[in-house]
DNA sequence: AGCACGCCGACT
DNA sequence: GTCGGCGTGCTC
């Protein structure tokens, strides 16, 4: 009897298709299998998603399915209804998901080789051609090449149609085949005896958390929790539920931010829990990747360590999943397929019937009050660490280096203190601008002002690279009078080393540091005092294992408070709070803020530590304006070539929504904050809606009916 | 996504 | 009148 198989494509549609399972495949070929199959032309990886017995759709002729890739499934039914939910919740495709959940080599495509055909050989002699095939067709006298290689050769935009053509009249031969990595299996290498480091060192409230989530942990019932408290205070309890877990014979995911996955924190899971884990992250080889997603799936891993990509880790009876840092933005990814992992950890666990652990010290407030809600806000008592804290009005103060600044600075410098100064913005200045005619110049690509680059003389754009040498006359007027409005970090820079001459000032920037040598390096010398003062923007931010100074300096934090974003404050404050981490914990240390909004509570309760008053403050907020987590909030930003088109599309968009909504409040079309960026204009929509149903009724449907290019962001 | 089909302007 | 630009639609 013949069977019929349901099958997702790693393609960004959101369609399945039907195929006949050939006899030869009938035992293999199982709802998770890795397939390859004929896609039109091509061959493709697709994933059984259902067997049926009776051809369902009619009208096609179906294909045979090439191959059955492996003998059993790669995907567990329940693996495959977790990334479904995933990818109904964040509007991407399920087949990218399921993509993105394997080692890369894991996905066949066939790729074209073209070669010269005897008639083209003739052809080139007396045939008669356009000139673009004519030179393809000498191209290929040397040798076959793949369609890749060709596009990249000749840069014409439509080069698969004249291949085709080619192709047509015969005079050259497209072959398409699959190129199989020849993967030799290998020994996994066993873990080598580590001294286990045994602490229970938990406090009286930490002990209650263990002992209330470790209940559950026991039982097959999906529960969350929230632990609010420091750094420390979590770990512990989090290795207290690691072991709980694994002694249950249930295995554990824990995932971390992008930024805190360092050699440090393997390393502390190898002392707590032996050669047990895993540490996946983006920059391991893909030889590696492959090894350890087969240990994993293999069952012979209990823990898998690391950033949002781990949440498709192949673990199977999954006990206990961690969302640490809860309120980092690396959580979400934008790029499709887009998905927020803390989202994607509750939906994985709730499929799992598994505990879930967020926890934070300075909770995203749409986390901190759900948790609070509902129950499940376990506080580890965080004490505010009273530390000295000035904040300094930019107005009242003159040039980059007001005069309190210059003073402080002076005296740690005088101490041999090391210090660390935070800005960012990249640069010298935002922008430039002529006295005489006021031309700013901007880039070509994108609707943005040029920041200018002293370092490199040159004109930069931070949105697409574009850049261009700084000229001294300007190019509209010709007057030589060209202003510089703002400051970034070159400036603070220069500055600094104009009135400390004697001292050791650094940059630390992505313009500064190329190389992962040059950034340890340069880490490295500041640990040892070989540096007197650190200026960095948001990537020193991010440097694990920065230790703390007795000043931290902070210039301009309130720069995102001027972006249209509803998480705007709280990204003031998370950034800022960062920062106050660097702050060495001592009587004399000091935490020194210089803001053009000196009253701005996210400015205030940040510099001050004070998390629950930002919180109180901002959900009041948001619950006034109906933002998240008080609605659910989908933007969507339309992408286009043709600004007419895109604003006849978006607004066709928004009629079609507000059509049907009744529950769905809608804003826009409105041009994003930056119109165009890399040639593309950007239109955004953003609706708001108190139930996610009403929200994706009304998408679901609007959605149908636009073809151009769009993306959504999801926020709940 | 990729690839075919089909519709229009600029050239032999 | 054809070539080759791109917009629209389909893929089991």
């Amino acid at each position: 009897m013949t069977l019929y198989a349901e099958i997702i494509l790693s393609l960004p549609i959101d369609l399945s298709f039907f195929y006949i399972i050939p006899e030869a495949y009938s035992e293999e070929a199982k709802i998770g299998s890795r397939v390859l199959v004929p896609f039109r032309q091509r061959k493709l990886t697709g994933f059984i998603i259902g067997l049926k017995k009776r051809r369902l759709a009619q009208d096609f002729k179906l294909k045979e399915i090439l191959e059955v890739l492996e003998k059993e499934p790669v995907f567990s039914s329940s693996f495959l209804a977790f990334t479904r939910n995933l990818s109904r919740f964040y509007y991407s495709a399920w087949g990218e998901l399921l993509q993105a959940s394997l080692p890369s080599s894991f996905v066949l495509k066939s790729k074209a080789r073209i070669s010269l055909s005897e008639k083209g050989k003739v052809a080139i002699q007396n045939g008669a051609m356009s000139q673009g095939e004519r030179s393809i067709l000498e191209f290929l006298q040397k040798r076959p090449y793949s369609d890749i290689f060709l596009r990249r050769r000749f840069k014409e935009k439509n080069l698969s149609y004249m291949l085709s053509r080619l192709e047509n009249k015969g005079l050259i031969q497209i072959k398409r085949e699959v190129k199989k990595a020849n993967r030799k299996k290998e020994m996994a290498v066993p873990a080598g005896p580590t001294q286990l480091e045994i602490d229970f060192s938990l406090d009286e409230k930490s002990f209650q958390a263990v002992h209330l989530i470790a209940g559950k942990a026991g039982k097959k019932i999906f529960s969350p929790y929230f632990l609010y408290g420091s750094q420390e205070k979590r770990e512990a309890v989090y290795f207290s539920l690691i072991r709980k877990a694994l002694s249950l014979r249930r295995r554990v995911l824990f995932l971390v931010p992008e930024i805190s996955l360092t050699k440090t924190l393997l390393e502390k899971f190898e002392k707590k829990l032996g050669g047990n884990a895993v540490l996946l992250h983006s920059q391991l080889s893909e030889r590696k990747k492959e090894l350890e997603w087969q240990k994993i799936k293999d069952g012979k891993v209990d823990v898998v360590v690391g950033p949002r990509s781990c949440l498709f880790s192949p673990l199977e009876n999954l006990g206990l999943v961690i969302v640490d840092e809860e309120q980092d933005d690396s959580y979400y990814q934008r790029e499709s397929p887009s998905y927020d992992a803390r989202k994607g950890a509750w939906i994985r666990a709730k499929q799992e019937a598994s505990v879930l652990v967020y926890g934070s010290a300075v909770p995203s407030v749409e986390a901190f009050y759900k948790a609070k809600k509902n129950g499940y806000l376990l506080s580890l008592d965080e004490g505010i660490k009273g530390r000295k804290v000035k904040i300094v009005d930019d107005k009242r103060e003159r040039g980059v280096i007001s005069e309190i600044l210059e003073k402080k600075i002076g005296e740690r410098l005088k101490k041999k203190q090391p210090i660390l100064v935070f800005i960012n913005r990249r640069g010298y200045a935002p922008f430039l601008i002529c006295s005489r005619c006021s031309y700013i110049p901007r880039c070509i690509h994108c609707d943005i002002a040029l920041t200018y680059h002293k370092r490199e003389e040159r004109l930069v754009c931070h949105y697409c690279n574009y850049s261009l040498p700084k000229k001294n006359e300007c190019p509209e007027c010709g007057s030589r009078i060209i202003r510089k409005k703002g400051f970034g970090i070159e400036a603070v820079e220069e500055e600094l080393k104009k009135k400390f001459p004697q001292s050791k000032i650094v940059c630390f920037d992505t313009d500064v540091i190329k190389s992962k040598k040059e950034r340890e390096r340069i880490l490295l010398h500041f640990k040892k005092g070989k540096i007197d003062l650190l200026l960095g923007t948001r990537l020193l931010v991010h440097q694990a294992g920065l230790t703390p100074v007795s000043l931290v300096v902070v210039l301009c934090p309130e720069t995102i408070l001027t972006l249209s974003d509803f998480r705007a404050s709280q990204k003031t404050f998370q950034s800022l709070h960062q920062m106050r981490k660097f702050v060495r914990d001592d009587e004399e240390s000091e935490f020194l803020v210089q803001t053009a909004l000196p009253h701005h509570f996210s400015i205030q309760q940040a510099a001050f530590g004070e998390y629950i008053c930002f919180f109180n403050k901002e959900i009041k907020y948001r619950r006034i304006m109906n933002y998240p987590p008080f609605s659910h909030m989908a933007e969507v930003l339309f992408l286009g070539n043709n600004l007419r088109t895109l604003a006849k599309e978006s607004r066709a968009f928004s009629l079609q929504v507000k059509s049907q909504a009744d529950n769905v409040e809608i804003l826009g079309p409105a041009l994003a904050s930056v119109t165009r960026v890399r040639g593309k204009y950007r239109i955004q929509v953003i609706m708001k809606s108190r139930r996610k149903r009403s929200l994706d009724e009304v998408l679901k449907k609007s959605l149908k009916q636009i073809k151009g290019r769009k993306s959504i962001v999801i926020y709940e």
